[in-house]
DNA sequence: TTGAAAGCGCTAACAA
DNA sequence: TTGTTAGCGCTTTCAA
């Protein structure tokens, strides 16, 4: 009896050359009817597509990819998704970038330092781009990309001094702005609590804020760092309340920080932030707007931001030189309840929620 | 004065060949260096290394899955990251396929019906593996792509009449420890919130809470349906405590749900969550473990379901049928606050979480 | 252990 | 408009 090698076969798919022949047409026949602006006849492109609905084709990606030099794959780094703030960016950005046919491949980095493992599997992968929209990348990564020729963009993160494009919030505009807001709102002792020191974010953020404060001659807001952990955030604020200068303001660095303060100050302090203590965030995270929340913060526009990404990076695609470009995008101090209002300055905004602007520029 | 043309060059990186001429040896020699067990002298390999490192080679993944016909990447279908439980399947799914040489690309489906779009990507990009972490997908997508040889598991999500494996826990046994857990805590007036008429895992919940609840002689649940969004859901939950006979123990489909419940009831009609009203969820997303929800809830072993669903997709791309494979992973009753406790049954757990176990078989 | 040669599935230049 | 041909960058026989 013979012995039968019964290995799964996994039948390949329908290849071009399948196509053709069933359609009694060349392959490349085959290849313009797939190819946007290729000049095909009706009637061959007709027998092309029955042909290939009967063997169900479709062209592989990745061979197109061999010899276009366009994977239509671009790369997103993201630092972890417990931070409320991401999931709703990744699923933007894959939102936007399926409509222009784009798809994404997720790293998300595990917030380590060391030489970055993360290096070598990126550009094994031939992206078209490479968004970094995690705090804990380091630049240099982001420019050995760039120097391999991949466009690379770092989404909520700057190095000015880096060649390496970024797209940001106005971070310190941002902070000055919640600063005002708190003063006018006649707080006293300000808190700051901050994420990672070297985390540009976290420093911009903090720089507008102390600068403002100092400014109006408050003197520089007491400091915790949460590194933008849930867990680091709680101990911070902990340590900020049960301080014997109790702060009647704190501003965090983002939101997922904020949340976390804002539970800590009324579950554990028995505190009713909005009334014995203001708490502000920034990001406006989705989850910010919750009823049990209801975090007043500095919103980024995510939609805008990612729109602009996303366009910036179809021009490099395109030809276009992108070195040193870090674009800022405003976004508004949403008023909601976990900090207490000025007399003045809360208006309702277009689209109906209440914001605040300073009556003079901060 | 000629014109030059000055369309940007993105050199391309350097291939196998450019490393084999520098290093003065075969492109095979090259690429057995990069190939797991091929036989390489240690001579000819350090010649190959110190060549790829001057010309920073790296192997292009694309051409390699040509022919290997595996591209070492998953795709992963989810219908939205908005559902607090999502973020952590996605994270633990990268970072689980990282350790083993995968990627992840993401497809977020837009939850709508109709011909699907998807299927046609899905299968352009020649993937390993597909897992259907998407309440929305048609089950004729998985079937499909089943059908072109693409390894499919559905995730947190059954079709048991159909060959595509899946995943999920023990949604029915679940339901039922729900039931029995609030039916033991006094509760005498239930609800149940429910997503999607057509989701294998709403309508298993449902059937085990129910069916546990009609047999106690207790009759049917009063019923609303969230959809499983946020918005839904507070709507279900107010048009369930505006009912006369307002339910005191409301059960939902998953904790998304469940924490919009808890909001509108102690927001919205001043209700504490725990002593005048139980809430029960399904899940155990992270976010429920916070403060300021404490939310009872029947766990998703997601480590071990993530775990799990990788090997299945590892036997499967080694050549095992997988064809019927329905597996269910027990999760436990997670005893938080948000509901009124039973006198009996709540141990702690050896991870120090406290949780219910029925003294009798539900 | 090594190199030559073939070919994965596709697109693009060229000629017809 | 169409087919022929070359080749993207790689792995994998096969012989040496």
């Amino acid at each position: 009896m013979t012995r039968i090698k019964t290995k799964k076969p996994r039948r390949r798919p329908a290849t071009a050359l399948d196509v053709a022949r069933l359609a009694g047409i060349s392959r490349s026949a085959v290849s313009r009817t797939y190819t946007e602006g290729a000049s095909v006849s009706p009637v061959t492109r007709n027998k092309v597509l029955a042909a290939a609905k009967t063997l169900k084709y479709r062209p592989n990606l990745f061979a197109r990819a061999l010899i276009t030099q366009r994977s239509n794959i671009v790369g997103l780094a993201v630092s972890g998704l417990d931070n409320q703030f991401y999931p709703e960016v990744v699923q933007r950005f894959s939102e936007e970038f399926a409509k222009v046919g784009y798809r994404l491949l997720l790293f998300v980095t595990h917030g380590s330092a060391g030489p970055d493992p993360l290096l070598d599997e990126l550009l094994k992968y031939r992206l078209d781009a490479l968004i970094l929209a995690s705090s804990s990348v380091s630049s240099g990564l982001a420019e050995s990309c760039r120097q391999a020729g991949v466009p690379v963009i770092m989404y909520n993160n700057v190095n000015p001094r880096s060649d390496v494009p970024s797209i940001a919030a106005t971070n310190r505009l941002g902070s000055r702005t919640v600063a005002a807001f708190l003063v006018a709102g006649g707080h006293r002792r300000f808190a700051y609590i901050a994420g990672f020191k070297a985390d540009s974010s976290s420093f911009e953020r903090e720089r507008g804020f102390s600068s403002y404060l100092v400014k109006q001659g408050l003197g520089l807001p007491a400091r915790a760092e949460g590194q933008f952990s849930f867990d680091g955030a709680i101990h911070a604020t902990r340590s900020l309340l049960k301080s014997p200068k109790r702060p009647d303001a704190i501003f965090c660095a983002n939101d997922h920080m904020a949340l976390a303060a804002l539970q800590v100050a009324r579950c554990e302090f028995g505190l009713s932030p909005g009334k014995d203590l203001s708490i502000v965030g920034f990001d406006n995270a989705p989850i910010s707007a919750w009823p049990n929340f209801q975090l007043t913060t500095y919103s980024q526009p995510t939609e805008r931001m990612v729109a602009r990404a996303i366009s910036l990076i179809r021009e490099s695609l395109a030809g276009k030189a992108l070195r040193g470009v870090h674009e800022e995008l405003p976004g508004e101090l949403l008023v909601r309840s976990s900090a207490r209002l000025p007399t003045t300055g809360v208006v309702r905004s277009p689209t109906g929620t209440l914001i605040w602007t300073p009556k003079t520029r901060v």
